[in-house]
DNA sequence: AACTGTCACAACCGCATTTGC
DNA sequence: AGCAAATGCGGTTGTGACAGT
């Protein structure tokens, strides 16, 4: 309030007699010669919608997602197109979520809907991170040079990673039909049983040695604040460096999981599940996960407590996935 | 032809952060 | 360390093109 322009536009035609501020944004925006124009495709349009849904108005880092796109021309074109094209699918353009899904509706139904809802926002995460693999290429950024155990032969396939969810799914809950899974109401996972302790700190001395141990996150849920949500989400989206792949089929070898472990032991970070885990755990000193960090990621605001409680188990079932490298306190 | 409304998108504004001295 | 300038970013506005009346 009460800044003056950045220069004097007194008597100037628009266009015309740019400041220096007005030309490197008309460089930025429309003269620089790797700028894509003209109309955005299927495929764009869908990853736009995809990853705004996983950031929000983040422009800028949507734009990295989408080569020769300019932030400004993608802001523009959600304004203009996209968030129509979702508002006429009865998709709500802020929250992604159908427009029908009420609040504290604690219906099977709604419980339904909120449930694959969810699980787009899953899967919306699942392709972000592919697409974050294609923009960062070859060669596998899984092998990190300052990692003191030596890399593994690389595993054979790039697909799946492990932050497709319905996968881990069928792969925790052996013979059991996946519609199950959404058609309860439940979570991925929800069935596996968990054997949360008492005492906090106990468990998570437990966790140095024992993979069959579920982290209490329910505890210590007032710990979390804005601030703290903003920074993990920076932590998730900001400093990954590479794809966990593992798959029921190919499950990981020794070699492999000794090397993941070395990695998170030396403060490296994986994109998929194990890298949510290190952008929660980034401002949390005492190792606990609680819901509002899990919304702060997944954006569970529409979701009943019995859905949101059913996420956090989801997260401690992953951490007590049988290949996910073992963590404690000292890694947070 | 003149007017009005809508649309698309380049450009602007102001704040926050980074950079250079 | 402190300051000013430069830069980055997201929300908003200005303006030309076009369609409808």
């Amino acid at each position: 309030m009460g800044r003056s322009p950045c220069c004097d536009k007194m008597g100037l035609k628009k266009g015309l007699r740019r400041c220096g501020k007005s030309c490197r944004l008309r460089w930025a925006n429309y003269l620089r010669p790797d700028i894509k124009r003209g109309k955005f495709s299927l495929q764009e349009e869908e990853t736009i919608i995809q990853l705004h849904a996983l950031l929000g108005n983040r422009w800028s880092a949507i734009a990295t997602h989408l080569p020769k796109r300019t932030d400004n021309e993608i802001k523009n074109y959600w304004n203009t197109h996209l968030k129509k094209k979702l508002t006429k699918m009865g998709i709500d353009p802020t929250t992604h979520k159908p427009k029908n899904l009420a609040v504290g509706d604690c219906s099977h139904q709604s419980k339904e809907i909120a449930n694959i809802s969810h699980m787009a926002q899953w899967e919306s995460a699942r392709l972000e991170a592919e697409a974050r693999l294609v923009v960062r290429g070859s060669p596998n950024p899984l092998f990190h040079s300052h990692s003191s155990a030596a890399p593994p032969p690389p595993l054979p396939r790039p697909r799946p990673p492990c932050l497709d969810i319905l996968k881990v799914w069928a792969w925790t809950n052996p013979g059991k039909d996946i519609s199950t899974m959404i058609l309860n109401g439940h979570s991925p996972m929800i069935d596996q049983p968990s054997n949360n302790n008492d005492d906090n700190n106990n468990n998570n001395n437990n966790n140095n040695n024992n993979n069959n141990t579920t982290w209490n996150f329910s505890e210590n849920v007032g710990l979390f604040n804005g601030e703290s949500s903003v920074t993990t989400m920076k932590g998730i989206m900001g400093n990954s460096t590479g794809l966990h792949y593992t798959t029921a089929a190919e499950p990981m070898t020794t070699a492999h999981h000794d090397y993941y472990s070395s990695c998170y032991m030396s403060g490296d970070s994986f994109l998929g599940f194990p890298s949510f885990v290190e952008g929660f755990a980034a401002d949390i000193p005492s190792g606990e996960i609680g819901y509002s960090d899990y919304n702060a990621v997944v954006g569970g605001g529409c979701l009943s407590s019995v859905v949101e409680e059913s996420n956090v188990n989801c997260w401690n079932n992953v951490l007590n996935f049988p290949t996910s490298p073992p963590m404690d306190s000292s890694m947070l």
